[in-house]
DNA sequence: CGCGCTTTTGATCGTCTTCAACTTAGGTGG
DNA sequence: CCACCTAAGTTGAAGACGATCAAAAGCGCG
């Protein structure tokens, strides 16, 4: 991507774009702050940023105890954990409207993940000391961030039965289908993860994941429709899915 | 695929023990209402129940529209998804401190999963409305919600890095490091689940659970200590653990 | 056009599943 | 107290499935 070249070296590699206009974002409705008044913000301490990613690019380390948050509001964002081999495991996969690096409102606490973009990713940064400072007087706030905790839960639990669960196949199908959930385009259409992180994600190793969707394209499962975009077949995903987890 | 859950031998009874003293709470420091003062349990409109399940009792069904949360004081609960199919898949398991059910604060939400107690279980049941009611008046409680959602963010996250990934030996030998972290006496021993139930959690069958903790035995890394109790030898499992996911 | 990367494919091997039989433990009634 | 009964756990053998190692093919980019 265009966006390496030319930066200053204390860069690392996003984008500013300027200040955040939270009160006119194009999805505020999923947003963090979509309940509060357009008023409150004006006396902000620190700026939310208003950044983007290109693909590969790290949001943040696990370990590291930093300051912000970040609110997605385009592309994808993968959650990842290392093994003590060094070997990583996917954990998560979020789209626009999530909330990610929330554990350090938790006093002390370092970032849970390495978080890492595994497409152009547009999002809002926001200090943690400005969320705080929003949460006391908009308590309301705090409903918000329950919600968005809650929204990872069950994301954690969907992983756990439809991705670690069952044969590879049907774990691989299933991630096609959360791509197109989280992650499609206004087509439908969706961006296909490498097959080492499609590996990562359900557990297997990426020969068998690039097996699988190798198959997949030749039952026509899916099928390329632009360079990085893919279409998916859901209904016929769907039913091998019922087939192939039932006993025969 | 499994079948589990085949009849409802489960009983739902349970024992009620008298409305609960939460201002003498033998471990009021980990519950969900250690920093309120004395005076807010006063007057509350719906009291707070303090009950017994004996093992295999469900707390509570997914799907089930409920107007109650539970405060684990002792004991083990698991909270499992069935699948299409029947079979069951456990994705997690909390001890004492662990409040469940925190999903209806979601307006309109139904029980996510359905709780099953997997050991003699004491807990709290809290009406929904009583939460509210204090959080209206403590926003301090608000954090403690957040805490305790963030702690099942962090199982689930644990739960896919640890007993979801590698080998079946090695991921059993992480589930009993688990049931020692959460649910050991003061001895610290630990009450081994069914082996459908850790075959449930891993992601195996329960043959292959069966042959891994038969050969634990026999290399002496668990023994029984006295009936439904078993020492685990934390070292040795790790040692295993770290032995057997590395390629050599 | 050729270089490095990802993806695909092949062949072999080890692990886990499956199905079945057998053993053990716990509980009930004679 | 023992005989019996049932559910849970263990073990065996066969085969399916995915891992592993290795090599070839495809693709983006300079």
């Amino acid at each position: 991507m265009p966006h390496r070249l030319g930066k200053p070296s204390y860069c690392t590699d996003h984008e500013w774009m300027g200040r955040s206009d939270c009160t006119h974002c194009a999805i505020r409705g999923m947003m963090l702050f979509s309940q509060l008044p357009p008023e409150s913000f004006d006396h902000l301490l620190q700026p939310i940023g208003n950044e983007h990613y290109p693909p590969g690019s790290i949001l943040y380390r696990e370990g590291y105890a930093g300051r912000e948050v970040f609110s997605i509001r385009r592309g994808l964002v993968k959650l990842l954990s290392l093994g003590v081999d060094g070997s990583e495991r996917i954990v998560r996969l979020l789209g626009k409207g999530a909330v990610v690096g929330l554990e350090l409102l938790d006093q002390g606490t370092a970032y849970h993940h390495t978080a890492v973009a595994t497409q152009d990713v547009d999002l809002c940064r926001i200090p943690l000391a400005t969320l705080v400072d929003l949460e006391l007087h908009h308590p309301e706030l705090c409903d918000r961030v329950r919600q968005q905790l809650q929204y990872q839960v069950d994301r954690a639990d969907h992983w756990i039965k439809h991705l670690n669960t069952g044969k590879a196949r049907v774990r691989i199908a299933q991630l096609l289908l959360l791509l197109a959930e989280i992650g499609s385009d206004r087509n439908g259409d969706i961006e296909l993860l490498p097959r080492d992180d499609m590996a990562a994600v359900v557990g297997v190793t990426k020969e068998t994941a690039s097996r699988i969707i190798a198959e997949f394209k030749r039952h026509r499962l899916i099928y390329k429709v632009a360079a990085n975009t893919h279409r998916i077949e859901s209904q016929k995903l769907q039913e091998l899915i019922a087939r192939e987890s039932s006993v025969d």
